[in-house]
DNA sequence: TCTTGCAATGCAATCGATTACATTATATTT
DNA sequence: AAATATAATGTAATCGATTGCATTGCAAGA
């Protein structure tokens, strides 16, 4: 009664010829003629065979499984990213397994090491704050296996990766809010030793000093993604003598933060003060008023990343691969200070 | 100077011993010597082993790996679910590959397959909204592999699941729309053919029966889980001669649409009408007024969801377990009259 | 007719770890 | 001292598929 589980050596008895032979057809070897194919395949249906993935990976020495480690699985950033990967490779006959290190090196170690026992083809990494060593992170390199980093990476280690142009991203906000007419405008940044915030404080720079617009030492605050303390930073922000006109944050929260703290204390977003956020969180749409944000291309990132990993396990050969992503800036009400008036008339 | 990849065999070799053994040492087997187990363990560090897991899998039947299929990998509520099974499943080792079936039937068995291939654990599914077969599902059953539903289950199949008590979540937020003073109550609904959808109204009934308000059909109404559509009912819903009071719905998008609408139109909410959401998507909590909503409790699911395959696994003997979470109702601003009165005075 | 070539298939080792079934050595019992 | 039990380790088959190296059979060429 139990279901016999079918190998191809089964589907070989039925035939009266060999495994070697399944094996071939199945696998459509020229050495095999039309007609065994053909058998084999109608017997193969016929008895439910089904492949056994391990067995193959383990003779053939690689499997079709792509290890991903991310700080957080649930984080809509790289959620999105992981869609954008499955949804790719699994064209190429690939699945994915999720680790999440939780912004935790030892958790990150482990998971890699977890993944290079799973056999896995390659191994695709967002890493977490703490990493600081890549020790681990080379050793998948040492084995020969695609290594792909994205978002967010790490001089420490040479290899390919996807990540955003913070730059351009901080300088075409930037510039969109002082062609809106601001001219007094703050940045919120996050720690400036990480890679993304120093370049989108490049980004900031730049795109004041091409508009002949002076620097305001006073006007650049390190703030963490919360919308509280994007609250209380605002409230700073708006006492000093010369008040900013705009705010240009690196994170959608700390700039739903100055958007509360504004609107609760009668300044007018955009009239009185525009505000962009980074990230373009869903929620930046359903605000009132919406929130102009730099868009991360997530799911555009997850596809990129995919792509550079199928073509690095078909060629042998390690070839890197930086790949720069153009965000995209949603401008919405909150910045538009411009669409704002013309509805006033 | 390639790493030569460590198996046992090269570590019974550097003992002088057998694979058997150094296989029964690092498996901790009772009938090897501590002594021996000694010097298997510091050999094995030494030469850098490293196990593969495949080959262990494919002897021992089973791997280590737990397939997971949803609609979509994206979605809060799917990948904070998967979060959750993630973080809890970890500890016993086990790691997960996450499949998406875009709603769609015929992906999703297809994942089906492709996991069975890979020799997982088990599954944990949450059904495409398009499935209406089982045949797939009875498969993972039939090889005696765990399969665990959550959140979309079906009639069709009689296995292990975990789901929230929809009838309760309704009852639960129409209730206390009843204690903060709300009396003619609509009710937007999706699909009522679809298990929750039925629930949530059978809910939605008792928690008016049983504080003796009358039901009105006109106010109940099934919305997709759109804004837009969600503006547009509420439109038609206040163009009644009574006009509702507050409402309850069954997605947090038309809720969020109602808000809109309402605060358009003049409406104050919560103070003219109450609107409560169900799911708890974090940009409820961002809004003006925040919204109440149900809470599906989504990394509790994992977790729970978890916990029934380890058990599941653990007892070989297949014993199905229905798991009903309690939601949990946060209540915010846009249902509470009351509170808004009091500050009022 | 005999060799040569080629297409089609078979044989057996292999991937790395596990495990049923010995075997050896030592300790205990009678 | 012989018999028996016990602890520790070894031998070899096994999981299911792949693949290098034969082998077989038949047709073409000499």
């Amino acid at each position: 009664m139990k279901t016999q589980k079918t190998t191809i050596h089964e589907i070989a008895k039925a035939l009266n010829t060999t495994a070697s032979t399944v094996s071939r057809a199945l696998n459509d070897n020229p050495r095999i003629s039309k007609e065994t194919k053909k058998r084999v395949f109608e017997m193969a249906e016929k008895l439910g065979y089904e492949p056994n993935t391990m067995a193959s990976s383990l003779r053939r020495g690689h499997s079709k499984i792509i290890g991903i480690i991310v700080p957080y699985a649930d984080r809509i950033f790289f959620s999105s990213v992981i869609r954008g990967i499955e949804e790719e490779v699994k064209k190429s006959g690939y699945n994915v397994i999720i680790c999440q290190s939780y912004e935790n090196i030892k958790n990150e170690q482990d998971d890699v090491n977890a993944l290079l026992s799973a056999q896995v083809a390659g191994i695709i990494i967002s890493l977490s704050r703490e990493t600081d060593s890549v020790d681990h992170l080379n050793k998948v390199m040492k084995k020969g296996k695609p290594l792909i980093l994205f978002d967010r990476t790490s001089d420490l280690i040479s290899t390919s990766s996807v990540v955003i142009d913070d730059y351009h991203g901080a300088y075409s906000a930037v510039s969109h809010l002082i062609q809106n007419g601001y001219k007094r405008i703050a940045f919120f940044s996050g720690n400036k030793k990480v890679s993304i915030f120093k370049e989108r404080f490049r980004g900031y720079l730049s795109a004041l000093t091409d508009n002949n617009i002076p620097i305001n030492d006073n006007y650049v605050i390190e703030v963490p993604s919360d919308v509280d303390q994007g609250k209380l930073v605002t409230e700073k922000l708006m006492e000093l003598s010369e008040k900013p006109d705009a705010i240009f944050s690196s994170s959608d929260f700390s700039a739903l933060g100055a958007i509360k703290w504004l609107t609760q204390n009668n300044y007018r977003v955009p009239e009185d003060v525009g505000v962009i956020g980074f990230g373009n969180d869903p929620f930046t749409q359903y605000l009132e008023p919406t929130m102009t944000s730099v868009d991360q291309k997530s799911k555009e990132m997850g596809k990129t990343v995919a792509q550079v990993f199928l073509e690095q396990i078909s060629n042998d050969h390690q070839i890197h691969r930086k790949v720069l992503l153009t965000p995209e800036l949603i401008t919405r009400a909150s910045s538009d200070k411009i669409q704002v008036k013309e509805i006033a008339v």
